[in-house]
DNA sequence: TCTATATTGGAAAGCGCTTTCCACCAACAT
DNA sequence: ATGTTGGTGGAAAGCGCTTTCCAATATAGA
């Protein structure tokens, strides 16, 4: 339980513990190298190791960054955190992870245990910020007022750090290409209402309907996941009756696959009888088939950016990231009802 | 960046640093309710946020639990993940993670990072321990020895804290199932040599082919993920000379779906001229056409079980968690050679 | 009424570091 | 020889908590 200390090593070094200090953990002054040199002798002879709490307490910073996921397993947030990982890595920085999905108030209790272990920056992916949830607004704004770093993934530009997606774009970009390609039926898989990527990415559909003079003829929220995408798909087939020749927008790749799951279990087929589309293009989902018609978004530079956002304080906010319209087989040139 | 500190509310309450210690942190002596009730006002009046690393520092348990996965975008690792964080948050604990597959050192980086944070536990996903790597064993021990308690997530059952997962058994078994339904051709696609699970399950197919009188055609070492699965369906392939009706056998599923891939971009149709098995039965993949032959494993439990034994001491070890060979299109019934 | 016994709040000593001073000594200029 | 520098290592004061010990009060037993 009593590891090495740093007053342990000094002691067996023969020098001050300030001495130890500077030698071992980099300080501006730097003890004359002979010194230096039994001072790391010592440190590896009884295995030292640094306390990082105590050194987080005496310097007030921790080296500690915060991510807040949906839900680590989704392909989406696990993609990103990959990459605010990598780009943690490089900043010397320890990430700490929260998932929330299964609680109403997980995300507040992230953040609040986050703010607890003072790290460094709170990133946030895939949030209810800002719209349904006062109580997590006064917690990052407490947290920022003490000096931490928030970071929003998908957040509006502008709106303090974030790293804008072009969900709203995208989303109205792959409607516009589908009604150029002839599709005039659609509906909506809009997942949950509380999630802000969900949202943006169905006011993307919607307006571009708008736009485009159409309207969608059904709107079915869900859960963000294959369940979900399951079924809503089968939800919205039954308010069609089973007209054929729709497209099913889902507002992710995941709930997309479950959509044609559970078209499939109906003995409907894509794209023969209905079209469906996702949002993401998910790496292990590419080989999927039928391949999936989405909007491809670099999820991994997503986080990267995030985390350089968060721990750079030089960094110049990004520009949005934007999607790309990827029509594959699942709604694809032709098969326009 | 001053936040609110315990003695700046006890001030503003009139009681001592120990009383208002007592009141807002649980401890066994609990002052009188009058007091304790000017405490907790003047805690939320001023927004007192604990500081963990400080009672890290006191108590010495910092509340922190470590997860070193090879790569958290990986469905296998997120899901295990995903486990883990949903039992932690049980414990009350926060999640520290690496993702480790980049780098050479990275494993061995992460643990001492781990140490040096003073993390509770550490629990090891996809390590490559006890076999090349005799200084990431070396500051295990140490860390054990200042109390920290290590789980591993697939080590040999007795080896310490351990959940065991029926890696070698249920590689058998599938190959088994696979010679039992006339297939006789097999090669393997092994992963990378240093990853423990993909050893063992490599040890299960050989094991289980010897003992059926049999030998691999191949065996194929690449990456643990998509790209790695396709290079190597496809080297294997060449090997072969385009002969038909093998049996691939991946040691995970990501690495299969490539390797379909793999073998679609060579004009090689799966199950009609090769046959492809996986190992995981992840979820997302689950939809997947041809539907993957593949061993399914009960991933987030395997993350709850070795948060549980990290957790709480008084866990017992788990039965060893045993895989079950799930037959489906892509080397079902009736397609063997 | 007086002493023995709980019960309570507070003072203070850490937990393991960093960092500001300060005392010291050599080297230099005067 | 004296007074300055600049560089060095060390003493000590925190960082924000927990927890042990102590003194003070309240309660009970005789």
């Amino acid at each position: 339980m009593a590891a090495v200390t740093l007053s342990g090593v000094a002691r067996h070094a023969g020098v001050s513990l300030a001495t130890a200090s500077r030698v071992l953990n980099g300080s501006s002054r730097r003890p004359a190298e002979d010194i230096a040199e039994r001072v790391r002798a010592a440190a590896i002879e009884l295995g030292y190791v640094p306390n990082a709490q105590a050194q987080a307490l005496a310097r007030s910073s921790t080296g500690l960054v915060g991510l807040v996921v949906h839900d680590i397993s989704d392909p989406y947030f696990s993609s990103i955190a990959r990459g605010v990982q990598h780009a943690a890595r490089n900043y010397r920085r320890q990430v700490l992870l929260a998932s929330t999905d299964p609680s109403e108030s997980a995300e507040h209790d992230a953040v609040s245990a986050f703010a607890s272990h003072r790290t460094d920056a709170i990133i946030l992916a895939g949030s209810r910020r800002a719209h349904s949830d006062p109580d997590l607004e006064q917690e990052l704004a407490r947290y920022q007022q003490n000096g931490g770093r928030v970071v929003t993934i998908g957040g509006q530009p502008g709106s303090g750090l974030t790293v804008p997606v072009g969900n709203t774009d995208g989303a109205a970009a792959l409607v516009s290409r589908l009604v150029a390609l002839g599709n005039t039926r659609f509906a909506i898989l809009a997942g949950p209402g509380e999630l802000n990527t969900a949202r943006d990415r169905v006011a993307g559909f919607t307006g571009a309907l708008t736009a485009a003079g159409l309207e969608p003829v059904a709107v079915v929220r869900s859960g963000f996941d294959r369940e979900g995408g399951f079924e809503a798909a089968q939800r919205c087939w039954e308010e069609l009756r089973g007209e054929r020749g729709v497209c099913l927008l889902a507002v992710n790749d995941v709930m997309a696959i479950g959509a044609i799951a559970g078209l499939r279990a109906l003995g409907v087929s894509v794209p023969a009888d209905a079209l469906v589309t996702g949002f993401d293009d998910i790496p292990t989902l590419r080989d999927y088939s039928p391949a999936l018609t989405t909007v491809h978004l670099p999820l991994e530079r997503l986080g990267e950016e995030a985390a350089n956002l968060a721990l750079n304080p030089d960094q110049e906010l990004p520009a949005p990231v934007l999607g790309e319209v990827v029509i594959r087989e699942s709604a694809g040139a032709g098969s326009a009802s």
